[in-house]
RNA sequence: GGCCGCGUGCCAGAGUGGUCUAAUGGGGCGGAUUGCAAAUCCGUUGCGCAAGCUUCGUCGGUUCGAAUCCGACCGCGGCCUCCA
C-alpha cells in the first residue's frame, strides 16, 4: 500500500506523513510580506504547498495513521477501495485539509536587499517606491493609494498577490475570498502575540530588559533545550553574526546571543500598538506562532491553550528553505514553550515541508542579473498563468529548479496536448461512443497508479508529468477543441470521478477522463478556464498565451486575407506578429493556433 | 568555521542495488502533411558494420552486481537573527 511519504526537514528522513486526525489535516504556509508584488520564486514555494495539499485532500491520497488512532476503524471499512489496506492502518482521502497562510503585512522588516538603507523599513521603502510610482503616472488607473499609510500599502500588495494567486490556481487563495481566517493579516492578530509574549514571560522562557520608552522582550533560547533541532544550528554551534546581519546595539542586552526578539517598544515606529511593554511592534516569528493556530483551529485561544506533552500543534508546515533559519527554529521555540505542558519533548509541526530556491536561467535570480520575474510579469507578456504555473511544478520541490523561457514554452505545449487529448476524451463520451479495442487506456491501465506512486514518494511531481506525456498516441491535430470546453468538465466530484476511475463497466473514454481529472486536480493546469473571451473563439485557439485586442485585430485581418488568398498580405501580418513574438499555426475553418514564439 | 539540500545524456528532468545506454518532454536529423510555414503524426538521436564497448560531478570503498549504498573531495544552492 502506497501511503504519503515526504522529506522532513525535522529528522531529515522520507518518512510517512501521520497527521492526528486523518479526516482533518492542519497545514500552515509561511505566506508572503505584502511590500511588493511576489515574484515567481515565491510562487514556486507557494505551488508546492499547493499541490501538497490539494494531492492530501484528493481521494488519491492514503495517509498512514498512527498506532490506535480514533478514527482507523472506520476508514477500513467504508472508505478504502485497495484490499491490501485492511491489513494496514491507513486512512484514504477524500478528507479536509485545512490550510492557513499568513499575510505578513507587519512593516518591521529592514531591506538588506536594494534598499541599501542599512535597515530601512520595508514598508517605508515600499512606500517611497509607490509615490515615485504615483508621480511618474506609473500607477493603474482607479489604484487610490496612499503611499504615506503603510496599511494601505499592504493592502495593496496583498490584493496583487492575490490577483496574481488565483490565476495561478492557489486554492487556499480562493477559499480565503469565502473564508477570510484562512489568510490571517499580521496587524489582526497582534493581540494575540501579546498574550503569548505574556506566557513566555511567566513561564520563564523571554525576558524584558532596557528602561521605559527603549524596552525589549526578548525569548530566552536556553529555556528550549531542543533549540536547534531543525536547522541543525544548535547553541554550541552556532557563530554569532556570521551571517553579517547582526548589531552590536542589538545584541548587548541579550542573555544569550542566539536570543531573538519577541516586542520592542519604539513610539516612533511606522507601525505601532500598544502593550503592556509600551507602544510599539512584535517580532517577525511570533507571528507564525500565534496565526498558525488561530487559522487552523479557530476555537483555541492563544491565551489559554495548553497542548498535551509531546503532542503536536499542527500537523504540516511548509515555507521557504531560507526560513528554517532562524524563523521555523524560533517558532518551533516559541509554541513549545507557551503552548505545551512540557516544553522539553514537545512537537510543534510534525512535518516540515521546504521547497528549495528556483535559478532562472541557470542563476539565481536577481534584479541586477535581469533574470527577475515577478508572476505578473510573465503574465503581461502573454504568458497563460497555467503554463506558469506547470512551468513552477514540474521539478522536484527540493532540487533547484531552472526555470527558462524555453521552459515556459514546453509547459504551454505540454499543457494544449493534454487538453486536446481530454477535448477527444470528451468528444466519445459526449456521442456515446463505443471502446475502441485498439486504443490504450493509458491512465486506467496503469498510468494513474504510477501518479499516485510517485506523489505518494516524496510529491514527485515530475513522474506524474511523465506518466501523462507517455504512452499518448493518438493525433490530436484534428480533435475539435469545442470538446474541451464541455460543461462536463468544468464540474467535477473528485469522489464520484475515483469511482468511476476503478469501475469495469463504465465506458473506458469515461474511466480515461475520470483519470485526467483525478491528476489534474493535483496539477491543476489543465481543466482551467482560459481568459479568452467568447469573441476570440471564433479566432482561434490560444496555446499559453493571453489574447490581446491588437493581436486579435491583426489576426482577423489576416483571415480576411487568406480568405481572398492573399497570401503576400497574410504573410505580411504573420511576419508582424512573430515580431511582436507570436507564433501562429493555421488549422481548420480558416481558424489559428496562436502561441509564444 | 558550522548546519542543511542538490549534482544524471545537447537542454529540462525521472530513475535510489540487477529487467539501466538510463523514463518523459524539448531540441537535432529523416519521412508524411502544408499556398509557404507552423503544428501534428511516424522513425531516429552514446560509439561501432558487427560480436561488443563505454556513460550518470571526481576519486576510492562495500557488493556476485552501483546512477542507486558508504567515505573523501570538487561544484551549485540555502541558512547562521528577521529575503520563498
Amino acid at each position: 500500500m502506497n501511503v504519503l511519504r515526504l522529506f522532513n526537514t525535522l529528522t531529515k528522513r522520507v518518512e510517512a506523513f501521520e497527521p492526528r486526525d486523518p479526516e482533518r489535516v492542519t497545514f500552515y504556509t509561511c505566506g508572503p510580506t505584502v511590500y511588493d508584488d511576489a515574484h515567481i520564486g515565491n510562487f514556486r514555494s507557494f505551488l508546492a504547498a499547493d499541490v501538497l495539499r490539494r494531492f492530501i485532500e484528493s481521494p488519491m491520497c492514503v495517509l498512514a495513521e498512527e498506532p490506535g488512532h480514533r478514527s482507523g476503524e472506520r476508514c477500513h471499512q467504508e472508505r478504502c477501495h485497495q484490499e491490501r489496506c485492511h491489513q494496514e492502518r491507513c486512512h484514504r482521502g477524500p478528507r479536509q485539509v485545512v490550510h492557513v497562510m499568513n499575510i505578513t503585512d507587519v512593516g518591521h522588516m529592514t531591506d538588506d536587499a536594494d534598499g541599501g538603507e542599512n535597515g530601512e523599513d520595508r514598508m517605508a521603502v515600499a512606500g517611497r517606491r509607490l509615490l515615485e510610482a504615483k508621480k511618474a503616472g506609473k500607477l493603474a488607473a482607479g489604484v487610490d493609494v496612499d503611499p504615506k499609510d503603510p496599511r494601505q500599502i499592504a493592502r495593496y500588495f496583498e490584493g496583487r498577490f492575490k490577483e496574481d494567486a488565483r490565476k495561478l490556481g492557489l486554492k487556499l487563495v480562493m477559499e480565503a475570498d469565502q473564508d477570510a481566517t484562512l489568510m490571517p493579516r499580521a496587524t489582526e492578530h497582534v493581540g494575540g502575540m501579546i498574550k503569548v509574549i505574556e506566557r513566555l514571560i511567566a513561564r520563564g522562557a523571554a525576558y524584558v530588559v532596557g528602561d521605559v520608552g527603549r524596552r525589549v522582550v526578548y525569548f530566552s533560547v536556553q529555556a528550549f533545550p531542543a533549540y536547534g533541532s531543525l536547522s541543525g544550528n544548535t547553541l554550541d554551534k552556532l557563530r554569532e553574526g556570521a551571517g553579517g546581519r547582526v548589531s552590536a546595539e542589538n545584541q548587548s542586552g541579550k542573555r544569550h546571543p542566539a536570543d531573538f526578539l519577541l516586542w520592542k517598544e519604539d513610539p516612533s515606529h511606522i507601525m505601532k500598538w500598544a502593550s503592556p511593554w509600551g507602544e510599539g511592534y512584535p517580532g517577525w516569528h511570533i507571528e507564525c506562532s500565534v496565526m498558525s493556530v488561530a487559522g487552523t483551529d479557530a476555537r483555541a485561544d492563544v491565551g489559554t491553550m495548553v497542548v498535551p506533552d509531546a503532542e503536536p500543534i499542527i500537523d504540516l508546515h511548509s515555507g521557504g528553505e531560507d526560513n528554517i533559519f532562524p524563523h521555523h527554529e524560533c517558532e518551533i521555540a516559541q509554541s513549545c514553550c507557551a503552548f505545551n505542558a512540557q516544553p522539553r519533548g514537545a512537537t510543534y509541526a510534525k512535518m516540515w515541508f521546504h521547497p528549495r530556491f528556483l535559478l532562472v536561467e541557470g542563476e539565481k535570480m536577481s534584479k541586477s542579473k535581469g533574470n527577475f520575474f515577478t508572476a505578473r510579469d510573465l503574465f503581461a507578456k502573454g504568458h497563460e498563468p497555467a503554463a506558469v504555473r506547470l512551468e513552477l511544478i514540474k521539478t522536484h520541490y527540493r532540487s533547484n529548479a531552472n526555470f527558462t523561457e524555453q521552459g515556459l514554452k514546453d509547459s504551454a505545449a505540454r499543457i494544449e496536448r493534454w487538453r486536446a487529448y481530454a477535448a477527444f476524451l470528451t468528444k466519445q463520451c459526449v456521442e456515446h461512443a463505443d471502446d475502441d479495442p485498439g486504443f490504450t487506456f493509458y491512465l486506467t491501465a496503469e498510468g494513474l497508479g504510477h501518479a499516485i506512486r510517485a506523489l505518494c514518494t516524496d510529491l514527485n511531481t515530475a513522474r506524474v508529468i511523465a506518466e501523462l506525456d507517455s504512452k499518448q498516441s493518438m493525433d490530436v491535430s484534428n480533435v475539435e477543441r469545442k470538446y474541451f470546453e464541455h460543461p462536463s468538465n468544468w464540474e467535477s466530484d473528485l469522489g464520484e470521478e475515483w469511482r468511476v476511475a476503478h469501475d469495469p463497466s463504465q465506458n473506458g473514454y469515461r474511466r480515461e477522463l475520470a483519470c485526467l481529472r483525478l491528476l489534474d486536480s493535483v496539477l491543476g493546469v489543465i481543466f482551467t478556464s482560459r481568459q479568452s473571451s467568447e469573441s476570440v473563439r471564433d479566432i482561434g485557439l490560444f496555446i499559453g498565451v493571453e489574447p490581446s485586442p491588437e493581436v486579435e485585430a491583426k489576426l482577423r485581418e489576416r483571415r480576411d486575407a487568406r480568405a481572398r488568398k492573399d497570401f503576400a498580405a497574410s504573410d505580411r501580418l504573420r511576419d508582424e506578429l512573430a515580431a511582436m513574438g507570436y507564433a501562429i499555426k493555421d488549422a481548420k475553418d480558416g481558424k489559428v493556433e496562436v502561441r509564444r514564439k
